[in-house]
RNA sequence: GCGGGCGUGGCGGAAUCGGUAGACGCAACGGACUUAAAAUCCGUUGGGCGUAAGCCCGUGGGGGUUCAAGUCCCCCCGCCCGCACCA
């Protein structure tokens, strides 16, 4: 009998092999097939979290799986080390960010390693290392070089007390964080990257990417957002100037009844001027924070300016301008005509300020006469009516037709617009990339010169004042302007951590080249990332982003690509149940004792304790369970398989005690059929049993690649436990038990690399499985001679039967008629119709 | 508010194409081994009726298409995620 299974020292011996063998390292080879497979890099917040071991785990299957596949495989891990918290935490703590950030760096490194990744740590990088980010101020320069960067007046949450610049997440119901004061908006000049010059690319492209959910598309394109529709003017009654507004329905013209326009639109400020209570209600439209669904949540307000449009069809008809809070400055034209009977913000607004509503599109089945708008706007299509020369038409001709007209009355035109913004990459903090600009009073904003990169962050910073630490630095900022050489100021905003983590995934691939961003042998070889796996909550940003900017380093002469990621993967989230204690704190679960009728009571108290809902794990929650810990109990390969169990991988995962127990009694349970195959009981030896087996052992192997290939996880493990249970009660010849359980460390090791390269060596191998080949399936075992399939009468299960595979359906028929249970049920019946479906069902429709 | 997703036993989930609903695991219960416990092993386990054979019901709710619906269509309910300065 062999010991128990030693997880802890199994698990260091083979990650120590590894590291001494360089096992990992990748090497471009242009005479191998590649296979670069990634995941999302971590924020090194401290410790890592139960989502980082599941996104790890799952790449880092695809990784050991397509090695085995016989691909070079580059599978590496780096730092998105910049950001708020970093800031945060050295406020806090009185820490350097550097230093807060490399300790953590340190610890999540050895947590990250302690799960038995196969990664190759010698690409590693931390954006927040300047011998990354001085590429990314070069790449920032060629960007700026190609016109792909700007400078324009923005708005930012601005906190009127500690008068600093506030993320949208430091903004708690209008107000800031650690002021509490009514947070403003106040324009900045900010840099800009030019995303939607890829507006129609980045949507069309998204049509290549089959290897991507549809989901993921779906919401990218959406994003992107494109309308079709038509810049209309209204001229302001009486003056010179007109309103242009953006609108995909001009079909509905005739069914205006305002405009409404931006608090931030050049007529609303001009006519605040005049006006004090219009410059209150604009005021009091900035003070909403700068995020959508403040405004869109909010109580949708207007104010009638008093000024009036001429309808661009009817030089006698006239309507309101309204400044109305719902109005983006941002997007179209900051101005809008509002159609009440089509729209149902409009129809909202319109019953508020008591405006017209009048219908001019016709449900089809609907009456003219009678047709009439209540509270719900009609937003179909139908045949346009009350108006003029459109009436009659349907709602894609009137569009076509209302464009028309308005292009020949000189009025507007027909165009296309896209919901997608340029993309804001100031910020005015401190931990992040410089950005290397040096304002001039001269020369204007000048690019530091390349032989100045990197321009790096000053250590030497104080956190406790409020605002810009590079801004009130004493000397960072003064420099002389590499132009005309008088005295000139950097540049103190820092770039969006977004930006860090749009091309990490390029400079992995030539990681330590130092003289540019990527070495074209290198990425030309290893990009585009074949597999991409990480968390659902970056479907749209950081992936737009991303593929921006490879098209962007393209169009710079840095990449060959467009589309960085070819196959990408969205997990779920890890999930706990969260308690609170009588007063309403949280409590982690190690607090929380659970009583067998289920309800649950503080261990050191015996206090009462409230369950809550199962949620997404999260520190302000403390619902959290620390890996490092469920690691050192259990081992890797035990978390590892929990997290590729029971759940597939892209629905959100509930992490349980009794699960982690459940994963390590199937360790227990591998390990233990070592034990059977040193003791076979070859006595009954019967080549029908070997033969079964055999026939299951090359099923498995099938289903299990198969299900390895569409990220079927947690069926591949289902199907590795049936095949462990067959192993287990196996008895007879031992060649067949053999194959079996050297199969199935095959199969497994992707998911437990420590444990089956353990019990291979103990089968006797001296070379490890980490250095072998996926298992193939002989298709001579995979041809099934019988099949059972169900017989149904009316659709309803009465027997099965089980026949030889190529029965004809006649020969089907009459099996099943002769079935008991069938007779039974169709007794005193007549039959109607028969259905055979050869290896699946028989169906047999009788009367009555 | 807008956009996206999900909903199947006590629980996580399985069901490749519309064709045997509940694979596999967890929990629970019963048993074996043990002085005992742990570990391990064996068995039972969707609900209802029935001594049994068997029958009926059942995939969030309602309706529909079909010989056949967890799967397709329409309506409704609930929950979760994203919304541009968190990453």
């Amino acid at each position: 009998m062999s010991e128990r299974y030693n997880a802890p020292a199994t698990e260091a011996k083979w990650q120590q092999y590894w590291q001494q063998n360089q096992t990992f390292k990748a090497v471009t080879d242009t005479s191998r097939p590649k296979y670069y497979a990634l995941s999302m890099l971590p924020y090194p917040s401290g410790r890592i979290h139960m989502g980082h071991v599941r996104n790890y785990t799952l790449g880092d299957v695809v990784a050991r799986y397509k090695r085995a596949m016989g691909f070079n495989v580059l599978h590496p891990m780096g730092w998105d080390a910049f950001g708020l918290p970093a800031e945060n935490a050295a406020r806090g703590n009185k820490t350097h960010p550097a230093t807060w950030t490399y300790s953590n760096i340190k610890v999540m490194k050895a947590e990250l390693q302690s799960m038995g990744l196969s990664l190759d740590w010698d690409r590693e990088l931390a954006t927040c290392d300047a011998s990354y980010y001085k590429h990314q101020q070069k790449l920032f320069l060629d960007f700026l070089k190609a016109g792909l960067v700007y400078r324009k007046e923005a708005w930012a949450n601005w906190d009127p007390v500690d008068n600093t610049v506030l993320a949208n997440e430091q903004v708690i119901e209008g107000r800031g964080w650690r002021s509490g004061a009514l947070v403003e908006k106040r324009l900045l000049s900010q840099w800009f990257l030019n995303i939607t010059s890829y507006s129609e690319d980045l949507l069309q492209s998204l049509k290549t990417l089959d290897r991507w959910p549809d989901k993921v598309r779906l919401m990218q394109e959406n994003w992107i957002g494109k309308s079709e529709g038509a810049y209309v003017n209204f001229a302001v009654a009486g003056k010179s100037e007109k309103v242009e507004v953006f609108t995909t329905r001009p079909d509905t013209l005739f069914g205006a009844s305002f405009v409404a326009i931006s608090a931030n639109h050049p007529l609303a400020k001009k006519l605040a001027e005049k006006d004090e209570t219009l410059a209150a209600f604009c005021a009091e439209c900035n003070r909403t924070g700068t995020s959508i669904v403040d405004i869109e949540k909010g109580e949708k307000k207007g104010f009638d300016t008093g000024t009036r449009v001429v309808h661009p069809f009817d030089s006698s008809w006239t309507l309101p301008v309204f400044v109305a809070n719902f109005v983006l400055v941002e997007y179209g034209t900051g101005a809008i005509f509002g159609c009440p009977a089509h729209d149902q913000r409009d129809l909202d607004f319109a019953r508020k300020y008591n405006l017209p509503v009048k219908a001019v599109v016709l449900p089809e089945g609907e009456n003219a006469a009678t047709f009439a708008v209540g509270d719900v706007a009609y937003t179909g299509d139908g045949k346009a009516f009350n108006s003029q020369f459109l009436d009659g038409l349907g709602t894609v001709e009137a569009l076509k037709a209302a464009i028309k007209k308005i292009e020949e009355l000189g009025a507007g035109k027909g165009t296309v617009q896209y919901r997608l913004r340029d993309w804001c990459v100031s910020r005015q903090r401190y931990w992040g990339c410089p950005i290397p600009i040096i304002h001039c009073e001269h020369c204007g904003a000048v690019p530091v010169p390349e032989k100045d990169l990197p321009v790096a962050l000053p250590e030497d910073i104080t956190l406790d004042k409020a605002g810009n630490p590079l801004d009130h630095h004493p000397t960072w900022k003064h420099v002389t302007c590499p132009q005309c050489g008088k005295p000139a100021v950097r540049e103190t905003d820092t770039c969006d951590t977004f930006v860090d983590s749009s091309w990490y995934y390029a400079r992995y691939c030539s990681a330590t080249c130092e003289d540019k961003p990527v070495d074209p042998k290198d990425v030309d070889y290893w990009l585009p990332v074949d597999q991409y796996v990480g968390g659902v909550e970056h479907a749209i940003l950081h992936l737009l982003y991303a593929r921006f900017f490879a098209r962007a380093m393209k169009a710079t002469g840095h990449l060959k690509i467009d589309e960085p990621f070819v196959g990408l993967f969205t997990q779920g989230m890890v999930c706990h149940e969260s308690y609170k204690d009588e007063t309403g704190a949280w409590l982690y679960p190690e607090e929380v004792k659970r009583n067998p009728d289920g309800s649950g009571v503080h261990a050191q108290t015996g206090r009462p304790v409230t369950i809550g809902r199962i949620e997404v794990m999260s520190k302000s929650k403390k619902n959290v369970v620390d890996p490092g810990k469920i690691i050192k109990l259990y081992g890797a390969d035990t978390a590892r398989l929990f997290m590729l169990s029971d759940s597939p991988p892209e629905r959100d995962i509930e992490w349980s005690e009794a699960g982690v127990e459940g994963s390590w009694r199937f360790i227990g349970r591998l390990w233990r059929l070592l034990d059977k195959v040193a003791a076979p009981t070859n006595e009954k030896d019967s080549a029908d049993k070997a033969l079964a087996l055999r026939q299951m052992i090359h099923r498995t192997i099938a289903d299990f690649t198969g299900d390895i290939e569409r990220f079927h996880f947690n069926r591949a493990v289902a199907r590795a436990r049936e095949m462990t249970n067959a192993l287990e009660s196996f008895e007879g010849d031992a060649a067949a038990l053999r194959e079996g359980v050297e199969t199935l460390v095959r199969l497994l090791n992707p998911m437990l690399p420590h444990i089956t390269e353990e019990i291979w060596q103990q089968l006797g191998h001296a070379t490890p499985l980490v250095q072998g080949t996926w298992p193939k399936a002989d298709p001579a075992l995979l041809v099934e001679s019988t099949t059972t399939i169900a017989v149904q009468v009316n659709g309803k299960l009465r027997a099965t039967i089980t026949i030889p595979k190529e029965a004809p359906p006649k020969a089907i028929e009459e099996a099943a008629l002769a079935e008991a249970g069938v007779k039974r049920a169709m007794e005193g019946k007549a039959v109607k119709k028969i259905i055979v479906v050869p290896n699946k069902i028989v169906n047999i429709v009788v009367t009555g």
